[in-house]
This record gives C-alpha cells, structure tokens and sequence, in this order.
DNA sequence: TTGTGTTTTATTGCCTCC
DNA sequence: GGAGGCAATAAAACACAA
C-alpha cells in the first residue's frame, strides 16, 4: 500500500496537499504540488495556529510533511474526546474551527484516538481476565487441598467404625459399617476460563491433569471425574457486543468477592 | 551520532447504514 | 450511492540506549 505524500496547502488553513492515490471521498481537500519543490525545507512542529494562517510563512516554508499537533490542540480534541468518543459532523466541524484544522484531520485524529482507547480497553480486560483466572485457580487449588483432606478424614472414620465380622453365616448386611454417606464434593465454576482468554472462537480445550478438570470449548458444563454425576451447566455464551466496553466484566465481575465462586455440596 | 523501537498522523479498502 | 466507521498499514516524528 502507497500512502499518498503530504504537503501542506498555505490557502485552507492547515490543510494538507497530497500526491499519490486519493480516496474519492476526501479529493475535495487535496491538490498536487510538485514533489521536488517540496524537499529540503523544515520548520519547527507545534506551530502556532497563527502561523498556520500565515501565507508568507508558507510561501517560505513550503511544502511541510507530516506534522503533529500542538499540545493545546491535542488538549482540547482529548477533552473533546472525554465527552463523547463519537464525532458528529456539527462538533467535527466546530472543533476544526476552533483548532484551526481541517474537519478531515479532526475526524482523523478521533478514529485515531478511538483505536488507542480499544487497545488500551483490550490490555484493561485482558489485565482483569489473568487476576480473576489466578484468583479462581488457587481458590481451586485450596479447594482440592481441603477435598483430599476430608477424604482421608472420612476414610479414617469408615475404618474405625467398622465393627468386627462374627461368622454368623447370616447377610452381610447386618455387618456393613455405618451409613456414613460421604458429601460429594463438587466444584462448579462459573466460567470456561480459556473461553474468555481466548480471542478465537476455535479455543482449544484445557486438560489440567494436576486437578482432574477437564474444560473444553465445545460445551457447557463443568464436571469432575470423580463425581460423574456431579455436573453443572456453566454461563458460557459470549454476548457477542463489540461495542469495545467491558467485554467480560459481566462474567468476571464476580471476582472481587472473597469467595470462591460457585462451590456447591450435596449429597 | 546512530540504530532501533514507539507513537502519532494519515491513507486505503472494505463494510454497514440510511 | 454517499457518508462514516473500522482494521490494517505506511511513514514521519519522537524517544532513547549504546
């Protein structure tokens, strides 16, 4: 892809002149102008708006590249911003007069600006996903510590309420230790965690032999091994929004409560 | 000073909406 | 079909370490 050269234009106020392909919708703003007049001359950045409307000053300095704005422009197109993100052309228009720039740089410069604010927003849930996934992996972990410990515990008891076998020759049943019905412990998440970590929609499924948890993209549900029967639905639809705000917090909201999400326990 | 990485400004092409 | 939005990209400006 060729980007067209840019120049500045001394007769509309900052506008630029620009060689190369022109998109049809923007050759209302732009001419051409001889390339070799354009080289070897320089001038400052940030200039002033009042040298943006000085004639002799281009007459002297052109052409001009690519050039940035000035910090008090760039003040008022971030406060401008901070109002609304959305450009409509009345304010488009207005804040061009205002800055002393093109209506087309001020368009620019908010699509610009709306790209950062997207990326930044990405590198935000992105930082908010990885706390919330740690904080769920060592609750879980604490969780597996304390299911192992109450297994021991509950095997511990079985044996020592086991009374003694007499060769009756009668049922067995008589003879069956207590009817201690172990609590099947079972842990439910909340959220497919590497569906929410993943940006494709392709996300392939998380064996975590350590902890016996299987989760895969391709369904719904949470289940452990050891408790077949124990299984629960899980919310793992995507919204689908794109609307670049607060893609999961939905979800993960939940995540600054100091316990564990979704623990369940039944007989 | 210079090489290199990052940021900013602008273009292009495609898409959606009216 | 035109206007405007977005993603991808180019290129100039800038920052900074060696």
């Amino acid at each position: 892809m060729e980007s067209g050269r840019i120049f500045f234009d001394p007769s509309c106020q900052g506008n630029m002149l620009f060689m190369g392909n022109a998109d049809s919708r923007f050759q209302g703003t732009r001419s051409v102008m001889n390339m070799d007049e354009s080289l070897n001359k320089k001038r400052p950045f940030f200039s002033t708006a009042e040298e943006l409307y000085d004639d002799e000053y281009f007459d002297e300095q052109l052409p001009e590249k690519k050039r940035r704005l000035s910090p008090e422009q760039v003040h008022l197109l971030e406060k401008s911003f901070e109002a609304d993100n959305k450009l409509e052309p009345d304010r488009k228009t207005q804040l061009a007069k205002n800055l002393g720039l093109q209506p087309r740089q001020v368009a620019v410069w908010f699509q610009n600006r709306r790209a950062r604010w997207k990326t930044k927003q990405l590198e935000r849930d992105y930082d908010e996903l990885k706390a919330s996934f740690d904080s769920l992996h060592s609750n879980y972990d604490s969780v597996l510590k304390e299911n192992d410990k109450l297994k021991a515990e509950l095997h511990s008891l079985t044996e020592k309420f086991q009374p003694a076998k007499e060769p009756t020759g009668e049922s067995d049943q008589k003879s069956e230790p207590l009817p201690i019905n172990p609590l099947p412990l079972c842990l439910q998440l909340n959220v497919k965690v590497e569906d929410r970590l993943s940006t494709g929609s392709d996300g392939s499924a998380v064996v975590d032999d350590d902890s016996r948890q299987h989760l895969d993209s391709g369904d719904s549900y949470f289940q452990t091994s050891e408790y077949p029967d124990c299984m629960a639905a899980v919310d793992g639809e995507e919204d689908g929004s794109d609307d670049g705000q607060g893609y999961y917090s939905d979800v993960f909201g939940a995540a600054d409560q100091p316990e564990p999400m979704g623990w369940c326990i039944w007989s």
